[in-house]
DNA sequence: TATGAATGAGGATTCATTCAT
DNA sequence: AATGAATGAATCCTCATTCAT
């Protein structure tokens, strides 16, 4: 039922139904029909809301690493000092984004991103905020040498972490891998109080 | 004259191929005919030597497996005690393993597997055996709790630096990963020492 | 409000547009939507205005044949004698009928017209007026036989050079081409007058 | 049946095949699965003799200028003096080169042309090349400028007589079509003649 | 009158697989 | 053992057409 002011709406329900299927068939057996069939639409309407097929996957990761950012950048608004660094964690394994279907596709994009340019950057700007975040937050508490491995360490573990949620079906809940990453860089600061 | 042997040669020639053609064209791109045309032979082999292109993948990531495992218990043969971690911390930056033809295949597989249950079956195992060397190198030093999740974080830390190495084309080197590795076990060996 | 009197406005400005964008991307390659953008229009508007696509292109090639004749006829109208085979070459190479929007589509629809009845048809009415255009005002000067001889080369020769224009985009001056044919014409004339 | 050797085989038998197509269909028409039917074989089948749809087209106008112009060739190695400007209109009418096959194909790539830098470039190779020929012919009977003039009127013409040959399905003759350009070029050498 | 949302058929292309040689 | 010819299914994409608004 053709009306006016469908593309947000669109847009959106193609993203998701995206995003649904890369979860349940994976990047490859994520065909245009696949994805319409999902959305209750036609084959043929990606070309008319996205460029194409590529544009529309480019779009989904987007706004996955959109929520992600959205999600970290709401809890550090509202934390100070050292704690900035769990709320970076705590955003990583919120409910939202430590969730199958977020963490399948980003594994996916993640595979793709070394033989596409698109993917590649948007990685890499994601990569370099979330480790730029924690070394902000480090900052003050560890000299910025240390922080920055200390970060680079705590970036690894959470990718690590997700990588294992989107392989172990399940077996990992949120709250474990919160615990092993909060451990680690309480372990990091913990040092450095007793070294003062 | 039919050349006789040839079978074991084929095959490795041909997962090495598929392992190049992986690295350089991703999965998605890789064909039995690139994977041939590599091996310098004809695209008709591959369900020669192997039932098709899918028994062909397998066995790469069989074989990228084995490779890595044959490193960890070589290393692991020449170690005792917590030197066992190290010895397990090396092997997987060694550079014979963090090497990009390596990394990226590696990637692109983990990216399959939660699609593919041969691929996910292989995984599985790696992934325990890798946790269960982890824990009893650590056991004797660390409560087998505390060992368990110390284990998971340092897994989890391996798998993040090796995807960081794959997205982050060379700018990650081995023995920066192997530090950060060691730093965090350190730690855990450390503090246990205090406590005693 | 509906507006009221827009059918001569629109039909023109789609038909216009067609014309465009034969010219500029081919008949192949002209789409409703591309034509509905190049008049400022959405794509389905042409189904509101011409029963389809097909109808639009089949006007489009009656308002090319109609300017033509237009031309003609008005040259036609004031000469007489064999002055009057003069005026129908200028009529050809009039600025407004030789120029590449009209001879790209005229030579678009000529390579459709084998195989559509329509198109067919209107070349075959425009065809048999020029070629009995020409043999009347041929037909006090030279003996019918040989007028009909002469018409078929003259016709040819226009026929050639707006071939010509279409493919040597525009290194071909309408001067040029209309000196060709009236020299054609001016020999089998002296000759004519020769003989007597 | 798989054989060796069958590239140049299928190779001619997929570009008779459009050519036939072409002629039949059209070139809008002329799918890939319509000329792998035509030539008994399957779509896919053009993509492994062909780069693609468009190598293949490009390919079939080219032997249909190459045959052409090879009848060019052969008739004028046995000519001389302006001998050679009737050979080539021989060769331009013989019944191998002025059947509706070659016609119609050749009328719908000339309308592709001014859209297809490829196809451009062979059509104005074949013109210059059709042009220079008879320049060279008729240098000696008649000055280079008059000479470049009537070039340009016999070229026309010929293609002029080819469109209508196209259009007019078999009303013209071979011969009635050879006659028109024979008779233009005898006025210009009478003509000559006389003056000297 | 006019839009643009939506469809679905049809096209080119890719590619794993089969098989005669 | 090895080739490469051939297939045909599957995929992405285009586009004329329809239609609710």
């Amino acid at each position: 039922m053709p009306k006016v002011g469908m593309q947000p709406i669109r847009r959106r329900q193609l993203i998701d139904a995206t995003l649904a299927s890369i979860h349940e068939h994976g990047l490859t057996d994520t065909t245009v029909s696949r994805i319409g069939a999902a959305a209750g639409l036609s084959p043929g309407i990606i070309h008319h809301y996205f460029g194409g097929k590529d544009d529309l996957l480019f779009e989904a990761l987007r706004q996955l690493l959109a929520e992600l950012r959205q999600e970290i950048v709401n809890r550090l608004a509202s934390a100070t000092g050292v704690r900035r660094v769990h709320a970076i964690i705590d955003a990583n394994f919120a409910a939202s984004q430590f969730a199958p279907r977020a963490v399948t596709a980003w594994l996916a994009f993640w595979a793709e991103a070394p033989h596409s340019p698109r993917l590649a950057r948007l990685q890499r700007i994601h990569s370099r905020r979330l480790h730029s975040n924690i070394v902000h937050a480090l900052r003050h508490a560890i000299p910025l040498s240390e922080a920055r491995t200390t970060a680079l360490g705590l970036a690894a573990m959470i990718d690590g972490l997700w990588l294992q949620c989107a392989l172990a079906h399940g077996h990992l809940t949120p709250e474990t891998a919160r615990q092993v990453c909060i451990d680690y860089i309480d372990r990091h600061l913990a040092q450095r109080r007793m070294d003062s």
